[in-house]
DNA sequence: CTGAAAGCGCTAACAT
DNA sequence: ATGTTAGCGCTTTCAG
C-alpha cells in the first residue's frame, strides 16, 4: 500500500511515461495540444503513480497561490461564521483557497495573522480590523501588494475597499422605534465600546435620543450574563428606572433577555427591549424580540466579489491593495418589528 | 510607498546588506551563530525592504507547508464552526495553519477538497466525512503521506484515528429518559438518515424503544420548518397520535418547537419534546428544552491533539495516515434536563 | 563565522 | 508535437 511513500514528481511521471517534463506538464495544465497516444500514456503514468502537483514549486515559478486569507476575531460568532462560509464558497468557485485567522479583537494578534498569511504569500485579504482607527494597520495593509478587502469594519483612511453595514442607521432607526412607542428613558446596553461596530451604534442611538430632546443613557458594562443581570437590577431599581433597553449586540441582547425573564421583569410593559443582531428564535421566545437585522450574507458576498474583482482583474499576480476610487459599500439593515418593543404580534 | 512592489527575495536582503545568502538565512531562522555585527547589518537590510520569507520556497526545499486541512460540511454550522475555532486556536500555537473546505456531505465534493489540500501538500486533515462507509474516501484516505483524524463521525474500517460522540448512548439515554416518564407513542423526527451520527441515534432509540417493548415511529422527511410544520400536523392529527416526540439534530427541534408553538399544542402536556444537541436559548424558551448535550468543544480539542501528537512526532514530513493503534476517541453526551419532557423546572 | 553552489518540483522559452 | 534547459527563492552541504 503507498501509505508512507512521498509525494512523485513531475519528472518521475515524465520518465515512466517515457517522455519530457515539457509534456507532463502540458497535460496536466491541459493549455497546449499534444498527441492523443502521448497524452494516455502520461495520463496512464500519472494515476499509476498517484501524481498529484505540488503548488509550492508552482507558486516558486511566480504564479500566484490561489489562497486569500481570512483574519476575522473569532470564527465561532455566527455573523463570521455565515461570511466565512460564503467567502468560501465563492473562494471555491474561483478555485481559491481560504485560511482563516482569527485575532480575538487584538491587534498584535492581528499584525501576526497579517504577516503570516503575507509570508504564505496569499492572494488577498479580507479583514475585520480589530481597530479601524489603529495607523499601524493601515501602514501595514497598504504596503501588502495584495488586494485587500475590510469586512464589518472599514480601515481609516479609506484607502482600503470596505464593506460594512450601516450602523448609524440601523441604530438610529430602531432607537426612533421606541422613541414613537413613546418610551422616554431608553438605556442603551452597548457591549464592547472600542469596536467601530458599536461605536456608530451608539452614535445612531444618541443622535436619536437628543433629537427627541431626550436623555442618552449609556451603560457599557455588560460583558456576559452575570454582568447583564446585575446591571439590569440596578438600573429597574434606581429611583428613575428606563422603561426601554436597547442592547447593541446579540450576545448582549440574549443575556439581557434572559436576565430579565429570570427576574420576572415583564416585557415590554415593564420595559421594552430592542436588539441589534437578529439571531435564531428571536421571532420565537415569548416575547418576541424586536431587532436589527444585519445583511450578513450580503456582507460577505459583496465582500468577496469586491477582492476576486480585483484578484481576477490583476492577471499576474500584481494587483495592489490600493485602487484609485477605493469603494466604501454600505449595506442597509432593516428593523424586524417583533412585540417586545411593544408592537402586537401581528399587524402594525 | 511600497505598494505595488513585489515581495523583495532573501539574495536582495543579503545584497543589500552585503553578505552572502547563506547568512540572511542564518539570522532569519536564528539558528546557527552569526557575529552580532553582521546580524544587525542584515536585520536593518530586512526591515528597511520589508523583507518577509517565501514560504513557498522553503516548502520546496522539503519541509512542511506547516498547514493543516480541515474538512466538514459546512462552517455556518454552530457545531463545527466551534471546531474550527478551537482547532484553528490549538494548530496557530504551534504556528499551523487552518484551510477549510467544505462539503455539503457530498461525497464528490469532498473528494475534490481533499485533493485540492494534497496538491497544497497540507500536513494534516481533520475531517468530518460526508458519508463514513464511502469505500472511496477510506482508500483515498490511506493512500495519504500525511496524518488524518476524522471527527464527529469514523471512516469505515476503523485504521483512520477519529473522535466522535457518542451519538448511540445518547440517544438511547434520552429516549429512555422519554419511557420513564410514562410515554408510550414516542416518534422520532431523524433528518438526514444517511449521516453516520445519525443512524447511530436512531440506533440509541430503537434500541432503547424495542428494550421497553414500544414500538419504535420513524419519521424522516423532516428538513426544514415547513415539512416539520407539515408532519407534526399530519402527526397530531392522526388516530394515534404520539405522546412524544426526539428530534435527532439542532435545526429540527427548532423547527419542531416552533411548528409546536405556532399550533397552539402544549408541551409536555400534549406532546413531550426532547433533542438532539443543546443550543443557544433553549433553556430559555418555554418550556425550557431537554436536549443531549453533546461535548463540542472537547470533540474539537481531542481531535487537533490527536492531529498534532502525530504531526509533532514525525520529525520531517513523513508520518502515516496510519497507525498501529489507530485511536478511536468516543466522547460522552450529557443529558441536560429541562423542561419539556416533563420533568418540572426546578428539581428532580 | 561566512560564502559558493547545488538543487527542491515545476513552468516557459527556446530548440528540434 | 515534444524535449532541453534555465531558473523561481530558499536551505544546506561543503569549503574557506
Amino acid at each position: 500500500m503507498t501509505k508512507k511513500s512521498k509525494h512523485p514528481t513531475l519528472s518521475e511521471v515524465a520518465k515512466k511515461a517515457g517522455v519530457g517534463t515539457t509534456t507532463v506538464s502540458r497535460v496536466i495544465n491541459g493549455v497546449e495540444r499534444v498527441e492523443p497516444k502521448t497524452m494516455a500514456r502520461v495520463q496512464q503514468a500519472i494515476q499509476a503513480l498517484g501524481y498529484m502537483p505540488n503548488q509550492a514549486a508552482r507558486v516558486l515559478k511566480g504564479h500566484r497561490t490561489r489562497t486569500i486569507g481570512f483574519v476575522i476575531p473569532s470564527i465561532a460568532d455566527p455573523f463570521f461564521s455565515n461570511c466565512a462560509e460564503v467567502l468560501q464558497a465563492i473562494a471555491r468557485s474561483n478555485d481559491f483557497l481560504v485560511i482563516v485567522l482569527t485575532t480575538q479583537n487584538d491587534s498584535a494578534t492581528e499584525r501576526d495573522a497579517v504577516n503570516i498569511l503575507t509570508q504564505h504569500r496569499v492572494d488577498g485579504f479580507v479583514i475585520a480590523p480589530a481597530d479601524s482607527e489603529s495607523e499601524a494597520l493601515r501602514s501595514l495593509l497598504l504596503r501588502l501588494p495584495v488586494p485587500i478587502v475590510a469586512l464589518d469594519r472599514p480601515v481609516a483612511g479609506a484607502l482600503v475597499p470596505s464593506v460594512v453595514a450601516n450602523n448609524f442607521d440601523g441604530a438610529q432607526h430602531a432607537t426612533r422605534h421606541l422613541i414613537k412607542h413613546g418610551y422616554k428613558r431608553i438605556v442603551c446596553l452597548t457591549g464592547e465600546i472600542n469596536l467601530y461596530t458599536i461605536r456608530e451604534r451608539v452614535r445612531g442611538y444618541c443622535d436619536a435620543i437628543e433629537s427627541a430632546g431626550l436623555e442618552p443613557i449609556l451603560e457599557t458594562s455588560i460583558h456576559d450574563y452575570e454582568s447583564a443581570e446585575h446591571v439590569i437590577k440596578k438600573l429597574l431599581h434606581s429611583p428613575n428606572p428606563p422603561d426601554a433597553i436597547f442592547t447593541l449586540k446579540n450576545r448582549t441582547t440574549i443575556d439581557t433577555f434572559e436576565a430579565l425573564q429570570k427576574l420576572g421583569i415583564s416585557i415590554p410593559k415593564t420595559v421594552a427591549l430592542v436588539g441589534y443582531d437578529d439571531f435564531q428564535l428571536a421571532g420565537t421566545v415569548r416575547p418576541a424580540i424586536t431587532v436589527v437585522q444585519q445583511p450578513i450574507y450580503e456582507l460577505g458576498h459583496v465582500a468577496a466579489q469586491l477582492l476576486f474583482e480585483r484578484l481576477l482583474s490583476s492577471p499576474a499576480s500584481g494587483g495592489s491593495g490600493v485602487t484609485s476610487s477605493p469603494q466604501q459599500v454600505q449595506l442597509k439593515t432593516r428593523l424586524i418589528r417583533r412585540s417586545s418593543c411593544g408592537c402586537s404580534p401581528k399587524g402594525a
